[in-house]
DNA sequence: TTATGTGCAAACTCTTTGCATTACC
DNA sequence: GGTAATGCAAAGAGTTTGCACATAA
């Protein structure tokens, strides 16, 4: 089951009050097109979707927020290569992705053996696993079909 | 065992040749840089290496050399999120990354079963699988001793 | 000799910062 | 009313590009 937008609302009213700060509509606005996003979206592309709702925002603000929400745990970024930082919401499922290098396409998937595979890897190396990000590139089904 | 670094040069040497292009010391230097190193580096660290060899090199230079070799696959590029792009040289082989968040530390490590999960992987999803790039982020066995 | 590679500086892109103003508590 | 957040513009950081000159083939 997928969660209302209200739910992230409600947990971003809450990091702000416990942390005694001001609520604002921008980052909520932030918040929203992510939100309505199945995509990874750049702070430039979050920032032309916001203006739609609230044109008279700054690009500035999109930054301070992504960081702002990101700390707080509510947004992920992946950075690609040289295409810099996108971010998603953190819908609260870890995922991997696969990078079409033809069409651009991003697959999420999400492999509990190979989660498992990490931390005895991990181990091994006395290393305390906190996160991972595994990016797999090479060519979705309908590139490669049309490689042929 | 481990290459020589004529062995980088002598290939080098085959591309530049093989495509028709022209020898430059700047190139050969930066690779000389990349194969003493065994960290990472990122752009301007190699530039101030390589000034030590050759100090009027320019900064410039440097990026167009790292383009050229990371497309010939001599060199890899590794980008960790806010921190931009690290080199090091292509020693032949694939490896993954774990990252210390306190200390900056990498270790690398490859393993053979998450080579083949991974395959596994994107088969399932008809995905056919070119390169991939998985960076594991904790704390090193100093760090976490350091933590308690 | 001739085209590639270089060094320099300027241009560009992406991101952060300072500051006056706005808006939440 | 006091302080955090915003919007704007300017500053920064990192990278790329144009051009005249140097250099390998």
């Amino acid at each position: 089951m997928t969660k209302s937008f209200d739910e992230y609302k409600d947990r971003l009213k809450e990091i702000v009050k416990s942390k005694g700060l001001k609520y604002s509509t921008q980052r909520e606005e932030i918040l929203k097109v992510l939100y309505n996003s199945n995509k990874h979206l750049s702070p430039e592309e979050i920032y032309n979707e916001v203006k739609k709702i609230n044109p008279s925002i700054g690009l500035a603000t999109v930054y301070r927020a992504l960081s702002f929400l990101e700390n707080e745990g509510l947004v992920n970024s992946i950075s690609f290569g040289a295409e810099g930082k996108k971010y998603e919401l953190n819908r609260g499922s870890h995922h991997d992705h696969m990078i079409c290098l033809n069409c651009g396409k991003i697959i999420e998937f999400y492999d509990e053996e190979l989660e498992r595979l990490q931390e005895k890897i991990a181990k091994k190396h006395r290393f305390k696993l906190i996160t991972h990000e595994l990016n797999m590139y090479g060519l979705c089904e309908d590139c490669t079909k049309e490689e042929s």
